[in-house]
DNA sequence: TAGATTGTTAATCGATTAACAATC
DNA sequence: TAGATTGTTAATCGATTAACAATC
């Protein structure tokens, strides 16, 4: 029941080795130091040593670490090795993207419905996968043990369609929408906030403008 | 030239600031104290004044903040008192996202020519702005000044798109592709990573179970 | 003036880096 | 065995929180 709480820093990096990994391995190299791997990386072999450390001694003195076996705990520890059922919401450009986004299939992401509000969707596909309309949604997750709802709608929407999330008992919420939710904290909560994203490039460019004379 | 350094952390709660802000403001909200907003934003008292006063300060004893005043402040620090050109490379869904994302032009950010590598999309059009073919990107660089490239293609066409937009002296990325780039320092590069966050909530969901025991 | 709330210094906490003994 | 490299402890660095004097 008591597991040592792992920080949110080490969580966040987490993807990032499993990508390097992958890449790793499609190139045939088997084996890799911490320290080649942090020249790769660029951050330090300690910081990686120290990750590793948090879940498990996964390496081996004086030879590194196996490639493949490290992807695969890696993967565990990311929840990849079991598939995640998931639905999106708000079919847009934005939706529609992510709907079209084979590459999730691959690490166990299954899209299981597409839901929107305007009719003229109704029925369409992506994917094979019809659109539903939103009016839909709640008889179709009781009928479908869904865990993932990603929400690509107009943030004016989002109290709404999450209280339905909510009542369905939705695990977790991907959400794009631009404003926080606030949910009962059982509910697992990950926002990608792509204006914030855009902002802080543009406090970068700002401030290197600032410090080397304006252009 | 010797700026006090802002750490990565507080200029990337920057924008969730600015949000906030922006509510507030809509709300009609005039004034308000870092308590206040510590309750609504769900950070520390603390750290809000001493986030802004890395900056400067723009409150006031037994007042607080002034929103609007506040708001305007965090925008120019964002650089969004400016207006900031903006290509898109890689015409595909996510492409098409951003193009017909028009909340981005609100804060200053205007899309001024559009990419791709298929024919098939040669001179169709997106919200007025014709796509053209990446062969034509080296000579519109050099005819039209342009900011920032948002790069959402396949991290296979990354490394030869990359290099263009550096010869053409593209100031920054903001790169949706499934890796990091490598380039000269001078290039802001802010990389948003779906799968990575993506897989950060499959984490979270995976941890969640053990410690709630499994469903 | 009294009350409220900032700006800022000091204390604490956490994360990163360095160092090295353990061990393959 | 000697060399390499991990796992892990200790040292450092940075970020967050607490506290309070300054001041509106």
């Amino acid at each position: 029941m008591e597991e040592k709480e792992i920080s949110k820093a080490v969580i966040s990096r987490l993807p990032r080795y499993y990508r390097y990994l992958g890449e790793l391995t499609n190139a045939g190299v088997e084996r890799i130091s911490s320290n080649d791997l942090s020249r790769k990386m660029r951050v330090t072999a300690s910081q990686i040593r120290q990750d590793l450390n948090n879940f498990g001694g996964f390496g081996q003195q004086g030879y590194g670490y196996n490639v493949k076996y490290l992807r695969t705990e890696i993967g565990k520890i990311l929840g990849l090795n079991q598939s995640h059922s998931m639905i999106i919401i708000g079919m847009g450009n934005l939706g529609q993207a992510l709907a079209n986004y084979a590459s999730f299939e691959k690490n166990g992401f299954l899209v299981k419905g597409l839901f929107d509000v305007n009719p003229r969707l109704d029925g369409r596909e992506v994917r094979g996968i019809p659109i539903r309309m939103l009016d839909e949604l709640e008889a179709f997750l009781k009928e479908n043990p869904i865990e993932i709802a990603a929400l690509t709608i107009p943030k004016t929407e989002v109290l709404r369609v999450s209280e339905i999330l909510v009542k369905c008992g939705i695990k977790a919420i991907w959400n794009f929408a631009h404003t926080d939710l606030n949910l009962p904290e059982d509910v697992i909560v990950e926002s990608v906030h792509l204006s914030d994203s855009l902002m802080r490039l543009s406090y970068n460019i700002t401030s290197y403008r600032k410090e080397h004379g304006e252009s």
